[in-house]
RNA sequence: GGGGCGUUAGCUCAGUCGGUAGAGCAGUUGGCUUUUAACCAAUUGGUCGUGCGUUCGAGUCGCACACGCCCCA
């Protein structure tokens, strides 16, 4: 009885079938040659570049340049007397006539499978067909590969495996390849950007004794040494503010944050944010300076200011509309007045007829929001910039001059979801420090979202910051847009996933 | 947390009314060797996600569980 509650075999062996056995003994036969894993070739060129270059030379024209190339990669297609490589640039076709071989090399070719890793010296030419090729004159296994590939043509469809086994997916899709190179280059036109700007890149712990800089769940571990629980941070926001009062008066910081919160098409409990703070400017001019770099991606990244995103297209060459967040709710919902939203028993009652479960202690202005993104938020596909958030449901936010009750604050749409985050940032410690009191109220009410107390922070802020402005921008939902992804786990290399034994 | 859909060969997928498990690709053997999803001939390969149940008989019907995808909270 008790036999049938122990694994019948290791995870390693339980998986093996025919042909990867078939492959081992091929590897066992290559060690028994000598060394099966070689490190001595160095190649000199790449397939992009290959074509890149002699694209436009015709098939005399190459035969008289008698050009020598020497590419690695795997093997990807088999045909024949032709060979498909991969590199990281892409691919290119190899020609390989097995009888200009000696008896012992054609035997070790013939074994040789789909996603081995070889290496070949020879002269580029153009067959008949007119594909740019390389005619091989020395080639040799680099790395043998034991487990057969998807099929060459459908490639790998079945999405847990993809997520589960990226390195698969990236050699079988052409577009898993595509997006992460998209995501890098978006990356790295941010920091360009940033840069350009006078902005200087920074690290700020990950690893927090205060969560703070957000509202959301943290997840928790554990410091052996100081026996001290700490946090994954859920932003770097309070570290980058207390940069600006050292004086460094624009600072940005690229990098991961962790909330502890469900899994979504749009959530991952890490995911990468774009934090920014900038003195002596508001969040109007992050409104602009946003408008700016967005544009600037789109054409560093896409080469156009016009992207398709789920067979819409979006416009970033138009300047992005702004309006207020009661101005976008009057628009989207019929029969809305500006008395009723503005009415504490009224938008209350407004809220529950939309399905929206008010709780007694929410303000006008939490209700407002909600109301907002039950019916506006997925509406807003072209590029939107939505101002004047209540002040009570932004905590870090400076109060608006003129109407205490809403703060200097946009968030932009794109795609009908929320991309980005900012305002100009409240820099009076007194008023802080209120608003952290009545964080940590809500905190002790029940709230395990509400933010901590932090004293330290406040002393920062008691030396004096400037007038300042920050923003956030979720990097993967950009990626999202620009790549066409309808799931943020298409944008992340390894997304979470449950654990599939248990 | 709730609902829907899915899980069959290494990969991509069929599988009718419950009655001996199928194809293409990959693999193996041979042929061909400037092909383009190369081609021709032959051929191997299955714990049908896991467990329990109904039945003479379950890939197929029922229940539970696991994992995934989508929607909702």
């Amino acid at each position: 009885m008790s036999d049938s509650q122990q694994p019948t075999g290791t995870a390693d062996s339980s998986d093996e079938n025919r042909l990867i056995a078939q492959r081992r003994d091929k590897l066992n036969a290559i060690r028994a040659q000598g060394n099966a894993f070689p490190n001595s070739f160095r190649r000199s060129d790449y397939a992009a570049d290959i074509h890149a270059s002699y694209a436009d030379k015709e098939k005399e024209e190459l035969a008289e340049l008698a050009i020598a190339a020497c590419v690695a990669g795997r093997i990807i297609r088999m045909r024949g007397p032709f060979i498909v490589i991969q590199d990281m640039t892409g691919q290119i076709q190899l020609y390989l006539n097995i009888k200009e071989f000696p008896e012992e090399k054609r035997a070790e070719i013939k074994s040789w499978d789909l996603g081995d890793i070889i290496g070949t010296r020879g002269h580029i030419f153009r067959t008949d067909k007119g594909e740019l090729s390389i005619r091989v004159e020395e080639i040799c296994l680099l790395t043998k590969s034991l487990r057969p590939l998807p099929d060459k043509h459908k490639g790998l469809t079945d999405t847990e495996v993809r997520y589960r086994q990226r390195y698969v997916d990236l050699i079988a899709n052409e577009d898993a390849r595509e997006t992460f190179i998209i995501r890098s280059r978006i990356v790295s036109a941010i920091r360009n950007f940033m840069s350009e700007q006078r902005y200087m890149e920074v690290e700020t712990p990950m690893m927090q004794v205060i969560p703070g800089g957000a509202v959301a769940r943290p997840f928790i571990t554990h410091h052996n040494s100081l026996d001290q629980d700490m946090y994954l941070r859920i932003a770097p926001e309070l570290y980058l503010k207390r940069l600006v009062v050292g004086g460094f008066e624009r600072v940005y910081e690229l990098n991961r944050n962790f909330r502890n919160e469900g899994l979504s098409t749009r959530h991952n409990p890490e995911f990468t944010m774009l934090e920014f703070y900038q003195a002596y400017a508001d969040y109007h001019d992050l409104m602009s300076l946003t408008e700016d770099m967005l544009r600037r991606i789109a054409y560093d990244v896409i080469g156009s200011g016009k992207i398709t995103y789920q067979e819409i297209e979006l416009d970033f060459d138009s300047p992005f509309t702004r309006m207020t967040l009661l101005e976008a709710i009057l628009e989207k919902v019929d029969g809305v007045t500006l008395e009723q939203l503005e009415d504490h028993e009224q938008v209350s009652a407004l809220a529950k007829s939309m399905g929206i479960a008010v709780k007694d202690k929410w303000g006008t202005g939490k209700i407002q929001l909600e109301i907002f993104e039950e019916k506006v938020e997925e509406s807003l596909q072209q590029p939107t910039f939505i101002t004047q958030y209540p002040t009570e449901v932004s905590p870090l936010a400076r109060r608006n001059d003129d109407n205490p009750a809403i703060s200097d604050r946009f968030e932009l749409f794109i795609g009908g979801r929320e991309i980005a985050n900012g305002f100009s940032e409240l820099n009076d410690s007194e008023d802080q420090a209120q608003r952290f009191k009545a964080q940590v109220a809500e905190k002790e009410a029940g709230d395990d979202e509400a933010m901590h107390f932090d004293q330290d922070y406040i002393t920062a802020l008691e030396y004096g910051m400037p007038p300042t402005a920050g923003e956030g921008i979720g990097i993967d939902r950009l990626v999202m847009l620009f790549t066409d992804s309808a799931s943020i786990r298409d944008v992340l290399l390894f997304p979470h996933m449950r654990p599939v034994n248990g």
